[in-house]
RNA sequence: GGCGCUAUCGUCUAACGGUUAGGACGGAGCCCUCUCAAGGCUUAAAUACGGGUUCGAUUCCCGUUAGCGCUACCA
């Protein structure tokens, strides 16, 4: 039974990359009939909050991929430690008292790497048990086999072999001094416990995977298979962060500035990721037909923003596609956050349904439907090419006459306003821009005809004649 | 510092050792057109550097450089 999980710790807003682990995790599974587990990994009491714990739930529900099982590390002390002792008992790991070192100047260190202070590491067990028993406290660390064996292994199914040296792996924690287990042993124990087959996660973690195959072993189980993914960085070539990037990093400000999540995914999952076959706009059931973890590329892959446009180009683009390939009344419903309330959304949205790159621009470029007065704008818009005020006044007055008497739909508008443009003599894009700019209030705007419609013929001849008196 | 990973257009990426190095976004130009958008067409733009191996390297190996990751009780 193929199983994955996606286990981020809630110590902040759920993060962009995060977002694509859980993606890949979710595509993987579903691709294969394999199980998702979400699994809170929050042994960090000092830095777990509830309000991170609600961003990362807003942020997957957005997701809308769902999971089939869900876990938290905190119910699952007993276990991790109940493992950890079981390692301890095996002589695999040991008490170290040395005081926790608290600076990084302390931790800083030259040549060779730091692996584990021999003192403590041969401490009898006698001695070890004496001070355990007066309550001194202790690190449990694991007992890296450095005289037994030369090399760690494993196969990367995306990196391919793996092997470090155990002459570069120091005696790492496993139970905090509170008693607390650390990331690698409740990681690995629920690894273990919950049978994950897979475990799909970022790079940062490749080279702590051979402490983890240690402890796999060291468990007596078979090690999962590993597949780490590139990761993502910002333009500058450093790692996302909120202090360095901003919101730009965080998935709630895609939500809010109206990407669907459907593009959203599409989008992170094209990042480290190919069909091979040049698609690109995927649906759903296309990306989990297609996902396979032989098309994830090994290199980092940075995410296009700068200070002026915070999002993607590429985002963007994707998502004006999915947008525009939606059905208007699903668009229409989609819009309703994002635009001021109005009985009038179902007949908008086919106006801006392929003008909108983000649903947040609809609120722009239909603002003219929102209002009842239009802001003021400067009269000399009105003037169409090649014109002048006289020629506008002219193109008002003889559009306002038209729009008064015909009959109210698009093709008759659209009949009478050409024919009109005929009988004045003048062009007929001299007779729809003064026209728009009126109705509108800028010269930029949905097609004239649609745009009447359903403004409505009262509010057009009304904004017309405001218009004829600003001339 | 040590160890590990990576390196194709500005960005995301494709290319059983043999291609005019392909696609997409973004840029530029043209067409369509009631403005905008969409759409169509055209175009500029890349194999980090140096050595090998090979008849032939984007592709395999080594080195250099650069970036990223991990590095004594964050995950």
């Amino acid at each position: 039974m193929l199983r994955v999980r996606f286990a981020p710790s809630p110590t902040g807003y759920l993060h962009i990359g995060s977002a694509r682990t859980f993606v890949f995790n979710w595509l993987f599974a579903r691709h294969n009939g394999g199980t998702m587990i979400l699994r809170l990994d929050d042994t960090d009491v000092e830095r777990n909050s509830q309000e991170s714990v609600d961003s990362i739930f807003d942020g997957l529900k957005w997701l809308d991929l769902g999971w089939d099982e869900y876990y938290q590390q905190s119910d699952r002390g007993e276990l991790h430690r109940r493992m950890a002792n079981e390692i301890f008992a095996k002589g695999l790991a040991y008490r170290d008292f040395t005081p926790s070192v608290a600076t990084d100047e302390e931790k800083a260190h030259t040549g060779g790497p730091w692996l584990f202070n021999a003192d403590m590491r041969n401490l009898s067990p006698e001695e070890s048990d004496r001070r355990a028993a007066v309550g001194e406290p202790f690190v449990l660390r694991f007992r890296v086999p450095r005289a037994t064996r030369d090399w760690v292994k494993f196969d990367d199914l995306v990196y391919g072999e793996q092997s470090k040296s155990t002459a570069d792996i120091e005696d790492f924690a496993l139970l905090r001094s509170s008693g607390v287990p650390t990331y690698h042993m409740a990681s690995c124990a629920d690894d273990a416990d919950l049978r994950i087959s897979h475990i799909i996660r970022g790079q940062d973690h490749l080279t702590n995977t051979f402490k983890h195959v240690l402890i796999f072993e060291a468990l007596g189980v078979e090690p999962p298979k590993f597949a780490h993914l590139p990761l993502l960085i910002a333009p500058d070539g450093s790692k996302l962060s909120k202090r360095k990037h901003g919101p730009v990093v965080s998935v709630t400000t895609y939500r809010d500035a109206g990407f669907l999540p459907h593009a959203f995914v599409n989008f992170v999952v094209l990042l480290g990721w190919s069909p091979k076959n040049d698609r690109e706009v995927m649906t759903r059931q296309e990306l989990v037909d297609a996902f396979t973890l032989e098309g994830v590329n090994r290199s980092n892959a940075t995410i296009n923003f700068s200070d002026e446009d915070p999002f993607d180009p590429k985002a963007v683009w994707l998502n004006a596609e999915h947008i525009r390939t939606m059905p208007v009344d699903e668009l229409a419903k989609q819009l309703e956050p994002f635009v001021p309330k109005t009985d009038k959304l179902r007949q908008i949205a086919p106006l801006v349904h392929e003008r909108i790159r983000l649903l947040r621009d609809a609120a722009g470029i239909g603002d003219f439907f929102f209002v009842d007065q239009l802001p003021p704008y400067d009269v000399n818009e009105l003037i169409p090419q090649k014109g002048d005020l006289v020629l506008a006044k002219k193109a008002l007055e003889g559009g306002r006459e038209v729009l008064a008497q015909v009959e109210w739909n698009h093709d008759a508008i659209e009949a009478g306003l050409r024919a009109g443009a005929e009988k004045l003599k003048i062009k007929t894009g001299q007779m729809f821009q003064p026209i728009r700019v009126a109705v509108c209030g800028r010269k930029v705007a949905p097609p004239l005809f649609e745009t009447l419609v359903v403004l409505g013929r009262e509010t057009a001849l009304d904004r017309i004649a405001k218009a004829i008196e600003l001339i």
